[in-house]
Order: C-alpha cells, then sequence, then structure tokens
DNA sequence: CCCAAAATGTTAGTAGATAACATTATTTCG
DNA sequence: CGAAATAATGTTATCTACTAACATTTTGGG
C-alpha cells in the first residue's frame, strides 16, 4: 500500500453517500431521489447510508461554522454592544472563509432554498446558530439557561445574519457576503 | 346545479381528532402516538385523520394570529422606527387575546417545546410570522420581495418575539406574556 | 323522499427509519 | 505473517407516516 494514512473506511463512504446523494438532488429533485437510490448507485445498502446520516436531511443540512463563531463572539471586546460584537465576529468569520468553503456554503443554502420540505428548516439551521451567539453572549460566569434578554439579541442576530445569507445565496453568490451582512445590521441598527 | 355549503360534520370531526391527538401527545407523547391510534379513538380511519390534517405535525403546528399583526403593523404610525411599529403591534394584539386563547397558546407552544421532534419547527412557526411583519413593514407601494433592509428587520423581530413566548410557555404562563415582550424588545434596543 | 355532493371507508402501496442478527473488512498484536 | 478483535456493512423484517384509487355511507336541500 502507499505511504500516508488514508482515510478511513468509513469517511470514505460517508464523503461518497454526501457527494452522489447531493448530485441527484440536484439532478432529479430531493422528493424524487429516494435513500435507496443514494445508497444504490453509492454501492452499499440503504443501511449504510442511515449509519452515516440520521436521516434524509441532514445530508443537506449542516453547519460546521457556528462553533467558530462562537469563540469569535467570545473575543470581541465587551466595551461594545451585543449586536456590535456578532457583528464584528461574523466578518472576521467570512475573512477566514476560502474560497471553496464559501462555494460549498453557496451551493448548499441555494440546495436548501430550492427544496421545499428543506426550506422551512433554514430556521432550524438558524437555531444552531443561535445557540453558538447566546453561548458567545453570555457573560462568562454565567451558567444554565441564558437570560431572556441574551436570548432575545441572540435571536435577532442570527435571524439578520440568515436574512443576509439568504439574500446572498438567491443572488447566486454574486454580490458580495460581507457586504450584504453589513447592510443586514445596518438595517436592524437603523430600526431600532 | 344546486351546490350549496355544509360543512359542519367536516369541522366537528377536525375539532374531535385534534382534541384527542392533544390530549394523547400529553398522555403518552408525541413519537409514542401513532395517527392510527388518534383515528382509532375518534371512531374514524387514518384516512380521515389526513384529509382534515396535512401531516400529524400540523396538528399541533398551527398559527391563526400572524394576519392580525399584519394588520397591526400596518396600522402603526410611520413616524417611529420598524421595530418600535412591531413592539406596538404586538402589545395591541396581546390586549386583544381573551383569557382563553391565551391558554390554549401557552398549551400549544407548552407542548411543542416538550416535542424533541417538533421543538425544532418553532422557528417554522414563526417564520410565518417573519411573513407577516415583512408585509406589515414593506413600504405601501413595494411589491415582490420585500428588500434586505426589511427583512432583516422583521426576521429579527419575530426572532425576538419567539424569545419572549418561550420564555412564557416555559414558565407555565406565571409571568406577564407583555412584560417579557417587552423585556425582549428593551433588549434588542439595548444591544445596539 | 330523493339525490347529488360531501364525508368517510377500504385497500394497496411507497418511502423513511429502526431493530436484530449475519457477514465481511480492517486493524491490531503475538 | 496470521489469527483474534473490532469496525463496517449486508439481510431481512417490521413500523409508521403518508398517498392514490376507488367504493361506500352520510348529509342536507329541493
Amino acid at each position: 500500500m502507499s505511504g500516508g494514512s488514508r482515510p478511513s473506511k468509513s469517511q470514505r463512504t460517508r464523503a461518497t453517500l454526501q457527494e452522489i446523494a447531493l448530485r441527484l438532488f440536484d439532478e432529479q429533485g430531493y422528493e424524487a431521489t429516494s435513500v435507496a437510490q443514494i445508497a444504490q448507485e453509492a454501492g452499499v445498502s440503504h443501511m449504510t447510508f442511515f449509519r452515516h446520516f440520521p436521516s434524509k436531511e441532514e445530508v443537506v443540512l449542516e453547519d460546521e461554522y457556528n462553533p467558530l463563531l462562537e469563540e469569535l463572539i467570545r473575543g470581541q471586546p465587551a466595551t461594545v454592544s451585543g449586536v456590535e460584537r456578532v457583528h464584528a465576529a461574523v466578518l472576521t468569520g467570512l475573512e477566514r472563509l476560502g474560497e471553496s468553503d464559501r462555494y460549498a456554503l453557496l451551493r448548499r443554502v441555494g440546495l436548501l432554498l430550492s427544496i421545499p420540505a428543506l426550506r422551512s428548516r433554514i430556521d432550524e439551521n438558524l437555531a444552531s446558530a443561535r445557540t453558538a451567539f447566546e453561548r458567545g453572549l453570555a457573560a462568562d460566569g454565567e451558567d444554565g439557561t441564558p437570560s431572556l434578554a441574551v436570548r432575545a439579541v441572540a435571536a435577532a442576530c442570527s435571524a439578520v445574519l440568515s436574512a443576509a445569507v439568504v439574500d446572498w445565496a438567491q443572488g447566486e453568490g454574486e454580490q458580495d457576503l460581507a457586504g450584504l451582512v453589513d447592510e443586514a445590521f445596518r438595517a436592524l441598527r437603523g430600526a431600532v
């Protein structure tokens, strides 16, 4: 065998399944694609699919950026307001996004928007962002459920961010995402 | 051709199904309750259930207050900020809520919170509120998709309202809902 | 009472998802 | 290397949400 450590078989299977699933969703639609078909084209049984993804929807729904955002928010100076902290953290996070990451995000959100059964779940995705924001905004000593004030601000920020991202994806990524984020946060600031 | 409207029986069946479903969800859990069981206890076939509710989830997910809110927002003076208009409209709407309506809302949101499969859908429920807010906030001449600014503000407001309602339901309705709404909007104002 | 529309039932089927158990790869270690 | 241990996958059976097509009953106005 060749030298380096290749990804485990499990990881390869998972990647293959996801790749094929997204391609099929794109080609023939989400509803029209059955898990059985995805598994078949990947050369595995349908059970293998469910061992890698808890549900068909999870192939599309996933967001790995929230932990990063939580850290970035916590890194902001406490002297500025909560919304400002989130705003700045999001911009910093965007700068760290590579071109390919950005393209993958665009493709995933675009797919989400085009699938009626999943469109409503965008807010679910948003919910995990909100949780991350809550953790990032909570005072250091705080434990347990965050206060209503923190939750309200986190909810507002994640909703505003979501609006910007959706706008970006609907415009096929032609507009600058950071610019749209700025615009959305500016709108919130102006409307309070 | 005589075509009268005679809707009575259908409405009774629907009400019975909903009543029994909510009771069973409460008694034995959402997952543990099958549509077949609901139908059986209601003395109808499972097809009748699906003729009245597009899905099992829809029995719990429903919100009839959004059109009212849209109207109330539009009725606010354009001289105040967007967030202020929504805030005031929500308070007015709450005043119009009767005691029984309030209790029904509390029970429904409480059930939503206790059902893992539906908990994430709270935001979906609020998505329709967001749409109503967008319509209420949009300038009169505007048509088609609202601007990013309007969408961002509407998203933030619906998210803030959601946080307050969830807080209220989690506290078993012991706190004053209007007070919590005030607190949440105040937090947003203070964090911008 | 009559009859057309509305409401409901029957039956059969698709698809997502889980469980239990068998089988095959992969890795680890003597 | 080669066998034991472990991880990954396959088979099969089953449950449940949900839909389609067609048959049957109920409802309420003329």
